[in-house]
DNA sequence: TCCCCTTTCGTAACTTTATTAAGTATTGTG
DNA sequence: CACAATACTTAATAAAGTTACGAAAGGGGA
């Protein structure tokens, strides 16, 4: 069936959670016979699964009584897990498997120190990969900080973790679990995963704080790309004034003053003292309030935040990471700064919030998208394995000799 | 024939200018037939006309013998004009008619001193149009400056020209010519215009300075474009330490320093004196080269500029407009600060380059987008008029019933 | 000049995809 | 147990694209 159809399905059904074929068919303008065929397909290739159990059917809020026959529930598949999911942190490395479906938070199952050095890494990988299931597995997701270029599946730089630079990342986990490898940026992981707990955000930026400063951009209920794997980096864009140097190699980026260590090292020059810990530092802005070099930290965010959403005509600001820890006063200085630099606030409103991050719900919308219902002939994810699960599972369904001119 | 391999067609034949239907087969990879099928539809419909005079083949630059039957040359129609095309600036109105197949440079036939209301502005233009040729046009096309929404064809915001927020523009065109009115932001147009004269530009930021500062953004070969009507709005970032009011209620929008008036501003702030005009401020800095203060402005440009290339992951920045007429320190010291503020500068080459504004061509680059291959049922281009010209000109032609589930 | 070669362009038949229309299944209600 | 309402399936149809093939139009050599 119509690669877009197909995506727009699980697409829809990732965000309803559960549906059955009528209601799938009605909410994407199709046809009802296009909506079972696909769904049927799907089901086939073990993406989505029936509920037969009784339902409370939780999702009927009115007190109308439901007549006719009800219909047959479908939700992406929850009983089988098909991703490894792998968060590689500059500090931490945690490992999880996932179904499809999953709609719960982050929860890792196994966690280890990230090592220095390619070779421990892929060691503990190996550990691990021991101790899991041995099941076949669709993928491995992993989330990767820095400039990484998800398609071609390389990092291009990474200040604090050099050694994914230099190495082939996906070969290496690819020595440990024989399947195709994804790489996800790690703020278009975040982003993906908002979306999938608020589908009605359509239009977003989430900017992430945390060792760096990264951002990720959905437009239309789509995330922003590119041909250049660069994108989204708020983080060194340079404040005027500023001359920190960054471990970009450049002087004065905003992820110099208001990544965790910038802020910790601007608190410790602002009172002569070593630079406290976090806990300590957030303490002690609770009780003395938004300081002048706050404040001016803030401030230089704020337009380069308010410049982002002038440029791409965007309203909602999704704030997630370090900086919703600290007391609630410098949110609300960020937000009104904001504000003040954002044309569209003299027009609407402009709205800001800080959520959690849901990287594990990203990481697997990105798997889904890459892996079980790829767009198109351009994605290589499936580099150096024999076959892409999903798609070649199911015989007599090859790929069209030509692609679709449509997606040209 | 299916939307979408029309307008691939037609935006393909744009960029070639002369094509057979063979050459637009293969260089679109569809088959010969769909091209076919396509170019006898837009022949009838008068988008396309055949060239059967002796040509001299300009386009076989190779030493190569030319075998085979020579392919029948279409090209976009340029023998009758289709659209009147309309320049509101701030200063003046031009007016031209235009055919579709533009490719040389802004040629306005008429023009007038923009009025300061609504009635004496449509009255100039009445006086025009029973000057014009009494043809069937299949639209007028506006380029306005300011921030407006051009699905909707409303002005939201102009500084410069508060009247046309206060009035419905599009029904004004219509009292004068009875056709459908497209809108097209100022910075939008240029951004078309300079895609059509460098079709391999596929993705480049376009910021223009004048009596504003805008931008447009092109990613991927297309006009950047939002729910929002606000995009591109460079001008009204907020630079850290300006404090001058901008006409957009806010304090220190960056156009404040960087407009023409802004540019003048300062320099009479630097040098004690009054405002000269722009002639003799060039001639001034021609001999002292960039000052300080120009330095200071330049340089918050370039963080704008540069914090915008970092967001939307492009390397291309072209300038258009009073900036390119500054000696060409200027535009030196602007690259390189871009340069340094980038963080693509760190992998590949940042490319930026000055150009002349292509309006017209851009204009019909949006009126053929819009009016000739509408993409889908949600352009209501064609408000208040009986029938959009092209689709319905031609019986059993019309529309399906249900929009294209693939589109939504 | 005739014939062969190459390329263009149009027509016919087939494939894919999604649609409408009609039929079957499953429930609650009177 | 008929009846209404809804869900799902099957079959026929339409649209848009494909491949395959043949006619048209030019150049070059015998």
């Amino acid at each position: 069936m119509g690669r877009l159809n197909r995506r727009a399905l699980l697409t829809r059904l990732q965000h309803l959670g559960v549906a059955s074929r009528a209601d799938l068919a009605k909410s994407l303008g199709m046809s009802q016979p296009t909506a079972g065929k696909i769904a049927e397909e799907l089901l086939e290739l073990g993406v989505l699964e029936e509920i037969d159990g009784a339902e409370p059917t939780p999702a009927s809020p009115k007190g109308r009584v439901k007549l006719g026959r009800p219909g047959r529930l479908l939700r992406l598949n929850r009983t089988v897990p098909r991703f490894v999911a792998l968060q590689l942190g500059v500090s931490e490395t945690c490992v999880s498997t996932l179904c499809l479906g999953v709609s719960f938070s982050d929860n890792w199952q196994h966690r280890f120190k990230t090592p220095g050095s390619a070779e421990l890494w892929t060691h503990r990988l190996q550990a691990i990969a021991s101790r899991l299931p041995p099941a076949a597995y669709w993928g491995v997701l992993v989330s990767v900080p820095g400039i990484v270029d998800d398609l071609a599946g390389r990092v291009l730089f990474s200040p604090n973790l050099h050694w994914t630079e230099k190495v082939d990342l996906c070969r290496l986990v690819q020595e440990v679990w024989a399947v195709p490898v994804v790489l996800v940026q790690e703020e278009r992981a975040l982003a993906l995963g908002y979306q999938h707990l608020h589908p009605q955000a359509r239009d977003f930026l989430l900017v992430d704080f945390g060792e760096g400063v990264g951002a990720s951009l959905v437009v239309s209920g789509q995330l922003y790309d590119n041909l250049l794997p660069i994108c989204g980096e708020l983080g060194h864009v340079p404040v005027l004034g500023n001359e920190r140097p960054c471990g970009c190699g450049a002087l004065g980026c905003l992820e110099t003053l208001v990544s965790t260590r910038g802020l910790l090292q601007s608190f410790a020059a602002a009172h002569g003292g070593l630079a406290p810990t976090w806990e300590i530092m957030i303490e002690k802005l609770a009780i003395r309030g938004v300081e002048p070099w706050l404040a001016t930290t803030l401030d230089a965010t704020s337009v380069v935040i308010a410049g982002a959403l002038n440029v791409l005509g965007v309203r909602t600001v999704v704030v997630t990471g370090s900086l919703s820890d600290l007391p609630t006063a410098v949110m609300a200085h960020l937000s009104s700064a904001i504000r003040k630099g954002s044309i569209y606030a003299r027009f609407g409103q402009i709205d800001i919030e800080t959520a959690p991050r849901h990287r594990t719900a990203g990481l697997v919308a990105a798997g889904i998208d890459r892996l079980v219902v790829p767009m198109s002939n351009r994605d290589p994810a499936a580099r150096g394995v024999p076959s892409s699960p999903a798609c070649d599972r199911h015989p007599g369904h090859s790929t069209p000799k030509r692609s679709v001119p449509a997606n040209s």
